[in-house]
DNA sequence: AGCTATTTATAACG
DNA sequence: TCGTTATAAATAGCT
């Protein structure tokens, strides 16, 4: 009744349900309120919110209207011993607020991790689907940098391979033992400044200095 | 709400009285189920018509949540009547079962990422370490691969610098002196498609497989 | 029980 | 939670 027609059911976001829970649950306790003025009826009124917090209403007092309540039905219904059937509703209702509190704590276990071995794999993806939203931040901070280490490691990977290429292009032109001796300080001079300075930036790139520039450190969990 | 505004005070006539009573209890009933069923409440209305008449309408059951009711009003402060100590005990014990299945739904509900509200940040602290502990066999696997890809990417890297290293004990034996310009064109011209190269072997690394077989996948966000 | 002219309730928004 | 407003719903007085 409004800016919308909205469709009724459950709805799904908890924040608008709330706000729609404070305004219908005031809009139906005033209307319950004027049918027993208007009509001098007798109406009781009890609300749990999904929280489980509880509102009521009574025209009178709601302790009589309940137990008028309860003659009617019993009336209306079987003509059973009144501590038996109290019982046995009473019976009732603890299992099956066992049977709730056991499937809610199972799937908190299950969240933490738990017990996971009967689960079939739609439901284990639905866990993992759940679970990685929450955590959707710290995964990608994680990944990030999973991400630089390994193309860290790539480019060096490639760098050494590329050198390697060099050094074997330059290879076939070697002749022999004697004549190497001369040149030979020149390029390898080089060369080792070149590798060293591979070496530096891999190594600040990781966290620790180490002696090949091969080592990383993971952090798991 | 109609052709003239109502007063809300007893209507006098027995006639209208009953017309109204219909029509308002019809509409009443309405708004009580839609309550219960947009905002996911549990919702008990109970009427009696000035003529001693019972309607009735519950959520769920009507029973149980009279039960609810009576059990949250005797932890408000009441002191009850005649139900026996069978039935106090019952009511305790199921007076504890609702609050630990409130307790567990709000950690379900929040664990989804719901209702972090009225969180402090040492509870929110607290569920993001359940939730990364929760994670943590997912993510377990899959740092696992990580590290697999790591050390395979670092196992080639050591082997091409020993055999850079193996290359280079061979070049004091190159002699080259006229060769040793062109030489130096070439190692500077290879340097910058070195990096373009490294670029590029990383993309198709990604994504695809490459030329080494150690494909890897990265998935952010 | 139907039919409207009105009054209310309320959905979406700020 | 509160206020506003455009609209959907409920309903008072009739028939």
């Amino acid at each position: 009744m409004a800016r919308e027609r909205r469709e009724i059911r459950r709805i799904e976001s908890a924040a608008a349900r709330q706000v729609t829970f404070s305004k219908r649950r005031r809009g139906l306790f005033k209307k319950a309120e004027e049918l027993a003025v208007l009509c001098d009826a007798d109406v009781a009124l009890v609300v749990f919110s999904s929280t489980g917090k509880l509102s009521q209403f009574a025209s009178s007092n709601m302790n009589e209207i309940i137990d008028k309540y309860t003659t009617h039905s019993k009336n209306l219904g079987k003509t059973d011993k009144q501590p038996s059937i109290d019982l046995n509703l009473e019976h009732s209702k603890c299992s099956s607020l066992n049977e709730q509190l056991a499937e809610a704590s199972l799937q908190l276990r299950q969240m933490r991790g738990e017990e996971l071995e009967g689960l079939s794999v739609e439901e284990l993806q639905q866990m993992e689907k759940n679970l990685e939203a929450g955590l959707q931040r710290v995964l990608c901070t994680k990944d990030q940098q999973f991400m630089q280490e390994i193309s860290e490691l790539q480019r060096k990977g490639i760098q050494l391979a590329e050198e390697n290429m060099r050094l074997r292009d330059q290879m076939p032109q070697v002749p022999t033992a004697g004549l190497a001796v001369p040149d030979t300080e020149n390029v390898l001079t080089e060369d080792g400044q070149s590798s060293e300075s591979v070496m530096t930036a891999l190594n600040s790139g990781s966290s620790q200095d180490n002696d090949d520039g091969s080592d990383i450190s993971l952090k798991l969990g």
